[in-house]
DNA sequence: AATATCTACAACCGCGGTCCA
DNA sequence: GTGGACCGCGGTTGTAGATAT
């Protein structure tokens, strides 16, 4: 942050003299001391025993969000993407649990990028972002060339290069140094608009990748009990995912078709706890998901329903 | 160059769950 | 059983920097 002490106090918390807004250095440097001394956790105390004139809440979102040594800075890898479109699509919003799949990302992370990258392709397309059509959208446009581009930068970069991943904008400016740069347009558009699909024909017909599904539930081969617009239709404990096949039935053909073999995120899911995705050395973040002609197109579709 | 608008992200808020006296 | 303290989660807001006008 810029170390302005901009912070201030607010009614109730006036004679406490909690300290509110960005977290100068000094605040920095005594949670971070005090908790490589005593742990973390007992926020409360913590906050009062370190010095900190800041809540219990206050300090454990800095830590868990900003000043752990482990998290992970920088832009959201194609893979990281892909997995979270993955996840989302199973779990809804429920973020702290996605992030449990993502090493490094907090889910404040991910809620902000599925609030600024994902929301914003469902306002381009005039439809909303749980709707069925922004749904198969994502799963027959998004994932797809998510899933082409990670196997076009593989076999540019290699399996164990260090990609670079440059991005501006908002408060702050990332990058990330270690191989060839993508930059952050454009690549993604090779990938053609699927002609044949419409929101009609999604539901039950094979497209040009191979699939055949229904919905989610039939995608991932997973059993949902409500299928319906609820965003977080797939229960946790209803999924079985730590290591079955779930995720490799005949429904995943367009992943497996895309000649990559991908065994679902399963495997993500199952290596992350070691894996460091930046050693897939794809670092690159685009949000490019379509370009102008497929929004047209797309809208088209949506607008005839 | 100045201003407006947009974007990304850090931080806050409210709520529900858990623990414990 | 219950009430308070604490924790964690998801939603929302504030703001700095980038970009457009």
């Amino acid at each position: 942050m810029d170390g302005n002490n901009t912070t201030k106090s607010v009614n109730s918390e006036d004679e406490l003299d909690l300290r509110r807004g960005p977290w100068t250095v000094e605040e920095d440097l005594a949670l971070i001391n005090y908790i490589a001394t005593h742990g973390e956790g007992r926020w409360n105390s913590l906050a009062r025993c370190a010095g900190l004139k800041r809540t219990g809440k206050s300090c454990r979102l800095r830590w868990l969000n900003y000043l752990r040594p482990d998290v992970r800075r920088g832009n959201i890898t194609l893979e990281e993407q892909l997995l979270i479109l993955e996840l989302h699509s199973r779990w809804g919003n429920r973020w702290s649990k996605i992030a449990q799949y993502l090493p490094g990302r907090t889910d404040n992370e991910i809620k902000n990028y599925w609030r600024t990258r994902v929301q914003k392709h469902a306002k381009q397309l005039k439809c909303d972002v749980n709707s069925k059509q922004f749904k198969d959208t994502m799963r027959y446009l998004w994932m797809p060339r998510l899933v082409e581009r990670i196997q076009a930068a593989a076999a540019t970069n290699g399996p164990h290069t260090t990609a670079t991943a440059t991005t501006s904008g908002g408060s702050g400016t990332t990058t990330a140094t270690g191989g060839p740069t993508m930059g952050y347009t454009d690549n993604f558009m090779h990938a053609p608009v699927n002609s044949n699909f419409t929101p009609e024909n999604s539901g039950n017909s094979s497209d040009s990748y191979g699939t055949q599904v229904s919905d989610f539930g039939d995608y991932y081969g997973i059993p949902v009990a409500n299928q319906s617009v609820n965003q977080d239709y797939y229960q946790g404990d209803q999924v079985n995912y730590g290591g079955d096949n779930s995720l490799t039935s005949p429904n995943c053909n367009y992943l497996t078709n895309q000649g990559m073999d991908f065994q679902g995120v399963d495997n993500y899911m199952e290596q992350n706890s070691q894996q460091q995705w930046s050693s897939f050395g794809l670092g690159d973040t685009t949000d490019n998901l379509w370009n102008i002609e497929d929004i047209y197109v797309l809208q088209q579709q949506f607008s005839n329903m």
